[in-house]
DNA sequence: TCCTGTTTTGACCAACTGGTCAAGAACACG
DNA sequence: CGTGTTCTTGACCAGTTGGTCAAAACAGGA
């Protein structure tokens, strides 16, 4: 039997936009509310769209999120990938710090909606968390492990020196209303944090 | 007209057992699951009640949730309390991420709870955190500048230093799941976490 | 213009949600 | 042991939720 299988669906101008609009609404929902406070018509009112309509485009709620954060896990680890085994260790992982902290200024949705996965328990990512993102962490951590062993950086776990980059720099995205009420108005806290960040890595990181 | 008011009803024990049973459930689900998503039915469940009965004790499902918001911030903040103007300063700010971090191990659920409500915008927090929490982070703020303008610790933003440690002592309950998942088995993140916190806040601290 | 495939929607559904209520069960105490 | 109070529950309700479906509206190429 001959079929004509639609393996890639040449998306069409009127798809793409659509598709777009609600996984940008979706990310908009998802990360205030989580996945079970989220509600299809919230996320239909905010792109605009029937909820059928959305259904038309996504077969479930679930498949929205899923791709949501299948989409977040590529993108999320960039940085991280980056780091380059050949380069000057201590300014390789201040320049870690500095686009990881960039993601929380511009992307603080992405931050929150990965927060709030992991808060419920990662129902929907535990599978990435032990996969993917372990083996690169591993990787990356052989290499702080060389650079430390060099004498080139500080003696500090690199398992745990990762994870105080990504609760430093998700904090003043996730805690954003937090930071912003504790420092009142008058106050750019991502402008300040990068140059705290700076000045703390810095130091902590320099050999003795 | 006379009148009886009961201001502060005397609880009976079977009403101190219940309302107790109805919180504990409330913060498991509550701190999974953030306010929206988590259910009545959840909590009953839980908490080993039918449904009414939780109404019984509680007048809505909002009641509970303010309920445990309001005991958490009372006691969350007791650590930065203490902390002692008139103390030796690198030993009172280690003491406090040393307090902090025991509070990630022995009440997680709370941090959890504490962080669903921040990530959903505070909606129910906003003002004790533009309160409560701003007056006492001004004061130790304060405390903190003079130690640093005496020369007892190093020049760090007092905010921020402040932020700092809430972002590292927080990851390792909020984000458990993920840690755990990038350690594998055979790790107690959170011994390790004390250990790590504690030489970097002992390096960072030093003044130069 | 017509025709075919794509897109959109109103009406609908069963399950779930927070909450009510009246009546019964368990309790305390004279 | 009787009786007033406290506690518990099954049945119920209106609103919401994720999801379906058939039919209508809309492309856009021939």
């Amino acid at each position: 039997m001959l079929m004509t299988v639609k393996v890639q669906p040449p998306k069409t101008r009127i798809q793409r936009k659509n598709t777009q609009a609600i996984l940008d609404a979706a990310l908009e929902v998802f990360s205030r509310q989580g996945f079970r406070g989220a509600t299809l018509d919230q996320i239909a009112a905010e792109a605009g769209l029937s909820k059928p309509n959305l259904l038309y485009y996504f077969p479930s709620k679930e498949a929205i999120h899923v791709s949501l954060l299948t989409e977040l896990m590529t993108t999320w680890l960039d940085p991280l990938r980056d780091l380059d085994p050949d380069g000057e260790p201590v300014e390789e992982l201040m320049t870690y710090v500095r686009r990881k902290l960039e993601m929380s200024r511009d992307f603080p949705r992405e931050s929150r909606l990965f927060a709030n996965e992991i808060l419920q328990g990662a129902p929907r990512m535990i599978g990435a968390l032990e996969g993917e993102l372990r083996d690169l962490v591993e990787e990356k951590s052989a290499v702080i492990r060389d650079w430390i062993a060099a004498g080139k950086i500080a003696d500090l776990d690199p398992h745990h020196l990762l994870f105080s980059i990504w609760a430093l720099t998700q904090h003043y995205a996730d805690f954003d209303v937090q930071v912003r009420a504790v420092l009142g108005p008058g106050h750019d806290p991502l402008d300040e944090a990068g140059r705290f960040l700076d000045g703390l890595f810095a130091r902590l990181l320099r050999p003795e």
